[in-house]
DNA sequence: TACATTGATAATAACGTTTTCATAGCGAGC
DNA sequence: GCTCGCTATGAAAACGTTATTATCAATGTA
């Protein structure tokens, strides 16, 4: 009576069964048209909600789907997350968030006990094993971004057409001794990204000076530093963003001005490589479309009735010029 | 059989009914130390795990707590997420995350759809109306951050011992024309500030110069340079950090370099105040503490068994000197 | 000795849906 | 005209918990 209206009260105000109340809203068309429209006005006089818990009980399923970050804080997460989010939101889904803080047994337990609370999860950048992955995703339906493991639906990101393109454009800048900063080596992206510099710019004819591996992060950059000045280079490719803008900042303390004395260029294009000053060259990857792309193969999963679901897909990179970047000084013939 | 394993096979293998089993984990002072001990063996060998539906729909609680942010990409937010998550975890409560996208009226009515998904909510720098934010606190336990409204728990920083530091350090720096860029009017954190502002300004006795209320970005910053210029000041406050870089971004352009020809302080500390060049001078609010606290207070209002809650928290600012201001050019008899 | 009192457990009734399964009505085909 | 099949609906049985009430023994009290 005085609680929240049931499924109960609508059949009575519309003046027939419970069950037929149920079906006006999932089976809509197993519903005569009159009753239907009879049903609904009710539905809405009432203002009814159906129960969410007594659907989950009865159907098994929450209504709800998860995100997984590493790391929130990363400026490269929250453009994901939003577009999952504003995808999920045009479904119907509401989001649980979890942040793993980077860690990968956490994320795997994380994982499992998010997954009884959703009827679908979106891994970012998923640091746990490839075994954990595949038994994760027995249960339920799981899309990863920025990740690929075999037989699981993955979105990522061309990211051996980014580098291509900044090899490209370091070699039509006159640059050849190049150096590449790389991420931790546990990182799946780090490790692709490595094997694409190492591809191109052999490809380029370029010389690659592998100057270490360092935290994906600001401090990360900065530590490389010095390495980056032993290493003789005119040009450096850094892993991300966050770790080429800690480089050149560090750099600035040895009085090595960048683009002047160094070219610099990043990965990603996080939102400061632009506001930054001199602003960062990079390569855009479009993180809020992966986000809504992979949603909506979450949903495609969730909501399979038929056979497979679409194959992997891998979005589009683009490179930014900006100001981090030079054309090494002349010499010899143009110089004369 | 096969399914899940329910309450009813704990029983049966603990030799014990399933109300017995319930006891055990709902009120386990109600049960014999060796049933308990029993039915918890049986529990764990068997692998149970309560189903969260069947518990909702008699109890009415969904076990989960929601978040609203108005914008995940602007920095200040993800630090405050990740405290409320951290925080909610150890409480053992999945987040349910939802961001706005800064519109006020979808905020109140994505409230009102996540209130249904969750036991109670924190709302992060909510844009909406104080009689929208009140009518929602009659549905659910609620807390805000950095926002206050009558009668409503809160989170919230003590901006005016943060804007009373700065105005003493420009004061300290021989600063007396101060400019002030305001965030949007239709912030309440905005119109706090220059509350305080306009307050400390006077009371050091120093001239304060409006130069008017701008979008809380990067972009909006920048377009407050041109105001700036022709402010004639030899030191601006900010309403928070990203406006402060914007604004020194575009000032370079002008040819005007921070801090040798102004100063510059802003407001936040957020991540890149410390890696911008020159780092900036600000005020930091301590973030992820604030989202730690506020889910504490979540947390006691939903198990409330007593009475009142805590009354609102405020918390310390810290003032942080870095590169962005300078003391004015010596003129005069110390000049001389 | 009889009778409350307490403590531990069992039985059972919700909670609000969805989903068989059954049934009534009704037009079509032979 | 009788059955067949199809559509629209209702009745009732789940789903897995928790909360309420009842039962029963043990203990304390008069």
């Amino acid at each position: 009576m005085s609680g929240p209206v049931t499924i109960r009260d609508v059949a009575r105000a519309a003046d027939v069964s419970p069950a037929t109340v149920s079906r006006t809203f999932v089976r809509p068309e197993k519903v005569d048209a009159v009753t239907r429209e009879r049903v609904l006005s009710a539905a809405a006089r009432l203002d009814y909600r159906p129960n969410r818990a007594a659907q989950s009980l009865i159907t098994g399923l929450t209504g709800n789907i998860g995100i997984v970050v590493p790391d929130l804080t990363n400026p490269f997460f929250p453009s994901v997350v939003r577009g999952i989010q504003s995808r999920a939101e045009e479904l119907g889904y509401p989001v649980l968030l979890v942040d793993t803080g980077e860690d990968a047994a956490r994320e795997s337990e994380l994982v499992t006990r998010l997954g009884r609370q959703v009827d679908g999860l979106v891994l970012c950048a998923a640091r746990m094993s490839d075994e954990d992955l595949l038994s994760h995703r027995q249960q339920r339906p799981l899309v990863l971004i920025n990740r690929e493991v075999p037989g699981v639906p993955a979105v990522t990101f061309d990211n051996a057409a980014g580098i291509a393109q900044e090899v490209m454009h370091l070699k039509a800048l006159g640059h050849v001794r190049i150096g590449y900063v790389a991420g931790p080596g546990t990182s799946y992206s780090s490790r692709v990204r490595q094997g694409a510099v190492t591809t191109h710019l052999a490809a380029a004819a370029l010389t690659e000076v592998a100057v270490g591996s360092f935290a994906p992060s600001f401090d990360g950059g900065r530590s490389a530093a010095e390495k980056v000045l032993l290493a003789n280079v005119t040009a450096v490719m850094v892993y991300n963003d966050v770790m080429a803008l800690g480089l050149i900042n560090q750099l600035a303390q040895y009085g090595v001005s960048v683009p002047n004395d160094l070219t610099v260029v990043g990965y990603d294009d996080i939102e400061f490589a632009a506001m930054a000053n001199p602003a960062l060259t990079t390569v855009r990857v479009p993180r809020e479309e992966a986000g809504a792309l992979a949603m909506s193969y979450l949903n495609a999963l969730m909501t399979a009735t038929g056979p497979a679901p679409e194959p992997p897909a891998q979005l589009k990179t683009e490179f930014i010029f900006r100001g981090t970047s030079v054309r090494v000084p002349l010499t010899g013939a143009l110089a004369e």
